[in-house]
DNA sequence: GTCTATAGTCGGATAGAC
DNA sequence: GTCTATCCGACTATAGAC
């Protein structure tokens, strides 16, 4: 059985998911771990200090548990199927949740805010080595930047599980229209000359 | 002089971006109204019934205010044009912070869900309209579907607002990269039957 | 419609026994 | 390290005067 530091940096993941920032307290959190709601200020100072090791904590721990499936990753098509298996099963673990609404929180909190960053960076790292290898011999990767595309990326996703939350029909419409825009990609890359040459003589003109 | 109703809907916006979905209640809202925090209970009945309201009030508002910038964008690179100015814009005047909140709020509180859901399908259905229009002639129309592709972008902007409010350096790469995503949206619609083409040959092959 | 006053609950945080 | 007990402030919501 885990350690009460280990239950409370848990717990309060699981607390962030099921009652958000708002119904997120020392007392409802210590509920969730069956501990003392005290312990939560003898381990960690205050509640923002245990928010924000949970983060790192949480973050840590399941990008850790997904980086051979982005290691595995050869296409854009993959890395999109991979991205909807993380979104279905981190919406059932919690964890991605819990990050969203540390981000909600992390706007009018300074101690959050930083802590929130940690966590979006961890995931944001695995996307960016992810693209770089798919995207090596695509023309993408010479017109876009693609650590920027990996924050957008990272930042999109976080958006699309907030939306899921509230509206999961819409939701599921908008992945489904991404499926189309990485088949468009595949075809790109293999008119890569062709692409490579009418876009440059486009960004001449444009620039 | 707005009449006391008018002034806790304003304020409860306000006071969502200021102090976030967590340190947003009835009293807040009231000092930020310059309002007897007994009002809020007398003209809505609950806060949470102030802020569906709101969520709904400020939407309609915004919504209204930039339909003619909607109306008036031409191509996808006017499109992003507009996205980061209304970025800007509504970061300073904070009405889409207040959405992102009440967003984060609604993934817990079945009450404040469908709410969020009609404010975010009022600027889904702006970008749906710019966007049928913009990629009329563009195979990117035949490819994805226009409509989910709307609700995606839309929800990214959500994402990449929350993203910013914690690590606005990281956004800004974020937002750049894009720039080059439509610059090769543009150089696709230069070639049009060619993408046609090779992307209707590869979609053969793939399904 | 707006105010004061107040009941009752919940949350952050600490003191001190074990 | 963990518990009980407790202070104090903030919260939702209502009753009732004006």
């Amino acid at each position: 059985m885990a350690d009460t530091r280990t239950k409370l940096l848990e717990a309060a993941l699981v607390t962030l998911g099921k009652h958000g920032i708002a119904g997120t307290s020392a007392r409802t959190i210590a509920a969730e771990a069956g501990v003392n709601q005290a312990l939560v200020f003898y381990h960690f100072g205050s509640v923002d200090q245990l928010l924000v090791a949970a983060c790192e904590h949480g973050s840590r721990q399941r990008v850790a548990l997904y980086r051979a499936r982005f290691a595995s990753v050869t296409s854009l098509r993959e890395l999109l199927d991979l991205g909807r298996s993380l979104h279905a099963e981190e919406r059932a673990e919690g964890s991605v949740a819990a990050l969203a609404q540390l981000l909600a929180g992390g706007q009018t909190d300074p101690k959050l805010a930083p802590a929130t960053t940690v966590g979006l960076n961890l995931w944001i790292e695995e996307v960016r080595q992810a693209l770089e290898r798919v995207l090596a011999t695509s023309p993408l990767a010479e017109f876009v930047d693609v650590p920027g595309l990996a924050r957008a990326t990272a930042a999109a996703f976080v958006g699309l599980e907030l939306y899921e939350g509230v509206d999961p029909e819409g939701a599921g419409q908008a992945f489904d229209a991404l499926e189309g825009l990485v088949a468009l990609a595949g075809a790109l890359d293999e008119m890569g000359p062709l692409v490579r040459r009418a876009a440059r003589a486009r960004l001449r003109r444009h620039s």
